[in-house]
DNA sequence: AATAGTTTTGCAAATGTTTTCATAAATTCC
DNA sequence: GGAATTTATGAAAACATTTGCAAAACTATT
């Protein structure tokens, strides 16, 4: 009786185990879970206590080569680390698990390559839908998608004549309104913070925009103020005080993100600086924490929140609803978001 | 001829399509891929072809079945909202995925019968392992565990006595060496800020023992100087300026972790209070920014990127070689921060 | 050129499910 | 109480692979 018992759990149970403790067929057992309906009370109830006893669970692998979905979706970010993307993916997470979805999630940090190696696996595992961070990808990642006609969308940005749905915000219009914005204050001795842009499609179409607004209005960014700076709260500041220490320092600073903007501050402040009285700093992004730092930092707002959800929905109705090809793309607008980091020039 | 490679797109290839394309049987096919070294030199090319032609991608789930590995870890966290997690998970997913796992997400958001439920989910798509956040879980999920006999490491956290191998840091020793810090600078006004501590035994472990020193020491807290606040910098800037306004304020904060501490900062800051001059801040876990803010935290770090490596190859370890037992627990000790937060109570 | 030995390949069974079709059981109706 | 329906269950084929075993194709040896 003791052995019995643990007899059912050393092997693993499947249907067959229950089929038989339950004295019922495989096919029943089946159906129990995907057609309960078509069962007598009774046999239900044999079935419910030989699951129980048997400790069985459900073999998704075996389901999946009948053609039925994984139950998995692809989630592809340049990495975790910034808390902005960690943001998105837990929203979008979210979204796909009260449907019943589980993410299966990797990053590339920024090599290209890599993506297309990361996408192949995904395949392997055939996950029902795709989701990839940004517009652009190697030709390669596109076309595969296409041949094996997989549900995909492109979160984060957004843009009209993306190759996938695209679901995000549009970063030329988040740096033109911030650009505007230091602009109304009559800024005109203005330096640039901007990450790295080889593999970065968002901070590109941002910097570049900026910079165009910014010589529309007749002010050209010396090559000292253009600076580049990794991600990091530790290298913006450190650039920041190099850059406020040179002979003549600008009157703002454009942040290529948030993060970049609150190191910054800190690079301000830690050079004597009061912001926003000596000079004007703004980002881009409105991360966490950023309407709570002393002075509060003046950024657009890129909803990530919303960002995630929408391509959690937009996903899910494609993987479902397949023939309607009813998901487009989606622009969540930003949003200029005025605080105290940013003065008019006396 | 343009037919027939639309054709081979158009209906997704298996190992037979590939098997009649390069004119071989289904079984060389598979050993091409799992036993490539068996076969002869001309015909790995022959499949090679086959394989780039017809646009073969493999299926995991048919492998699953063989009771072949999946190549997934199941990784539950309580949300990826905090950057502390996703910066374990960041770690983590890279370390594993340099050994060919993929890691599949989900979150619970501190609710444990949501982790029961996500566990099961996991078990059915059949990953090779699972790792856990914190030590404490409910009993069931430990047995489900035991009963399926599948490799399991809790990380961010250590104990001696956990279940199943731990690997993290012992949040005891953070909050004692904090507490020692603010006793040695001669604090007797000491109040707290920490996180609700439901479904956290990391927060509840660290209050009780920085009560417990304090109290040693011959220091209460009073209650109005108890604060509970939910994770986020807006919330704790908020109390941090409502304990400042009470009409008498302590000489000392310590707060939870550092997003407590740098709302609390903030909050110091916006009350017009210089810290540490006026009031010593401190927090645990030394986050990223922490060392960056003005003034920069003292905090006590807990090497998040160390412990998601560790975890990442602990189970790893337990998954390949299942046999050898060999995985146990890994105190990432934690490791205390002097920096410019805190100072001797004049 | 025949034999023995080795390497390479194919056949067929197995894996854990789902689903179609057929049959058995239960229910309704007269 | 038996025929006609309806409902519930089982048998077997299918899904995309892997693998043990045996046959075929090579090499080396005499």
């Amino acid at each position: 009786m003791v052995d019995q018992v643990s007899d059912n759990k050393s092997k693993k149970a499947d249907i067959i185990t229950v089929a038989k403790a339950a004295r019922v067929s495989p096919s029943t057992v089946s159906r129990y879970f995907n057609h309960p309906e078509l069962l007598k009370t009774t046999t239900r109830k044999k079935i419910d206590s030989a699951v129980r006893r048997t400790g069985y669970i459900r073999n998704r692998a075996a389901q999946t080569i009948h053609g039925i979905r994984s139950g998995t979706i692809g989630v592809l970010v340049p990495t975790l680390d910034h808390a902005i993307f960690a943001e998105v993916v837990q929203a979008f997470s979210d979204t796909v698990a009260k449907q019943g979805f589980t993410i299966l999630l990797a990053s590339h940090g920024y090599d290209l390559q890599r993506e297309y190696a990361i996408l192949r696996k995904f395949l392997e595992h055939r996950v029902d839908g795709v989701v990839l961070t940004g517009l652009d990808h190697d030709e390669a990642v596109f076309q595969l998608l296409d041949s094996q006609e997989i549900p995909c969308v492109l979160m984060w940005n957004y843009s009209e004549t993306s190759r996938f749905p695209s679901i995000g915000a549009d970063n030329e219009q988040a740096g033109r309104l911030i650009a505007e914005h230091v602009l109304a204050l009559g800024h005109r001795d203005v330096a640039c913070m901007f990450p790295p842009t080889n593999g970065n499609d968002r901070a590109l179409a941002r910097r570049e925009i900026v910079i165009n607004m910014l010589h529309a209005s007749g002010v050209e960014v010396p090559k000292e103020w253009m600076l580049e700076t990794v991600y990091s709260i530790s290298e913006s500041k450190q650039d920041a005080k190099k850059l406020f220490a040179q002979t003549n320092r600008p009157t703002a600073l454009i942040c290529g993100n948030d993060i970049l903007a609150t190191g910054a501050l800190y690079g301000a402040t830690a050079s004597g600086l009061k912001v926003p009285d000596d000079v004007t700093v703004v980002g881009i992004g409105d991360f966490k924490g950023s309407s709570e730092i002393e002075p509060a930092l003046t950024t657009v707002r890129l909803p990530a929140r919303r960002i995630g959800q929408e391509a959690g929905n937009a996903l899910v109705t494609a993987i479902i609803d397949p023939i309607s090809n009813s998901v487009g793309s989606l622009n969540c607008a930003p949003e200029f978001v005025e605080r105290r980091s940013s003065a008019v020039l006396e």
